[in-house]
DNA sequence: GTGGTCTAGACCACG
DNA sequence: GTGGTCTAGACCACT
């Protein structure tokens, strides 16, 4: 379920808490769901305990899981909504830095428009 | 010329060197015109030598300078075009990327062209 | 594994850079293998861990190895063919040079293949 | 006669030796011939008279030339001879570094051969 | 423990 | 004066 690339720069607890939230906008994981054990996890990964902790906690402090000491982190109910705003939260101002790079770059309106139409097309490609 | 944000999170050197690119980009510095001394930029900006020199290494290593010992470091000729070449080539990744994600978070493509639309005029009133 | 001469006029950084090229050459390297931590190879050749730091981070920059921060530096998988063949984009032109430099000395075609073919005679010796 | 290029990363002293030294080896200066001026230089090329001074100072050390106090630099009448026993003093162990390069790139003797030709080739055509 | 960034200060060759 | 290299030591995030 959870794919860790160890050689990626991006932190491994980092991919595992956007991994969870793609799980959960594609709908693997649902509302309710329990998060594998922290242990069990590790094991699979190959990776520390404390990196999985790591990954829960950020998780819970995002509003997407509740741990529950002694049970285990549970998906929230509003996990799914929680998990979209964030992107738009986190992606709007990245957007709003690209698309004044571009411009920036001397690309007028269109030229940027026709730039994200061309990406949207390659997207349903695959 | 140069703005630092000590409480960044983008390493002081990578500020230098993209606001750099931009000052180029925008037509602030030419092809041609010499950098500030490592040492000059240094004590302007409360930044150590060794930060700026960082900087320096990086912009010449992207073919936007070039660095003469004992003269100085001058913008390429053809500064610019590398600049804009290289906005474009980190930044469609970029770009990719984050279409991808606003798609996961279950906008389509109508939804995303607005966004990129409204994101779009937003820069024109600035 | 690395050796350090202090007197030579080529950068300390540079070569570890070099060497480290010649070992994964040699096979001494292996792709998959990890480097030295730049602790650890910093006490051992007695140099600065920036000197280190820098020295690998000319060789990431290089598509020799990956640096993961907090887990290591590594060789890539395809490091040899990149050595390989920044040895013959940075080699011809010096050897360009060379032969330029020879021919202008007074030395005909045939001095210089000469030249070339002793030289690759005594390399078989050594 | 003498061609400065400020942007280069080799030194303007250097760049003087080379070039006195290939005018002597192609017949454009003759043992015997007085240097020009340091002074005459120095506004001609537009460079500091210390740098002039430097280079002179560097050909009398490698007895290609002697200064006269009071009258000037002269060719020595054998500086042919030195400029092109220099050449290969220099030259020899740069080759064998290229060569020893190569083969460590996993080129075999008739590869390198085959290098060798074919830029003697080239060198032909232009 | 790891790599990455930064400061403070030094020395070098070059102009 | 310039850029380039290096040392000594610090702090950070991540594993």
């Amino acid at each position: 379920m959870f794919v860790i690339d160890a050689m990626s720069r991006v932190p491994v607890y980092e991919q595992i808490v956007t991994q969870t939230q793609d799980l959960l906008l594609s709908g693997v994981l649902k509302p309710g769901d329990s998060m594998p054990s922290v242990r069990g996890l590790s094991v699979k990964l190959g990776v520390n305990p404390n990196t999985i902790q790591k990954a829960y906690a950020e998780l819970e402090r995002r509003g997407v899981t509740v741990s529950v000491p002694g049970k285990g982190s549970f998906l929230r109910e509003d996990a799914a909504d929680t998990a979209r705003q964030r992107v738009l939260e986190t992606g709007l101002p990245k957007l709003n830095i690209l698309l004044k790079d571009f411009s920036k770059a001397g690309l007028d309106r269109a030229d940027i428009l026709n730039l994200v139409k061309r990406a949207l097309d390659e997207e349903v490609d695959k």
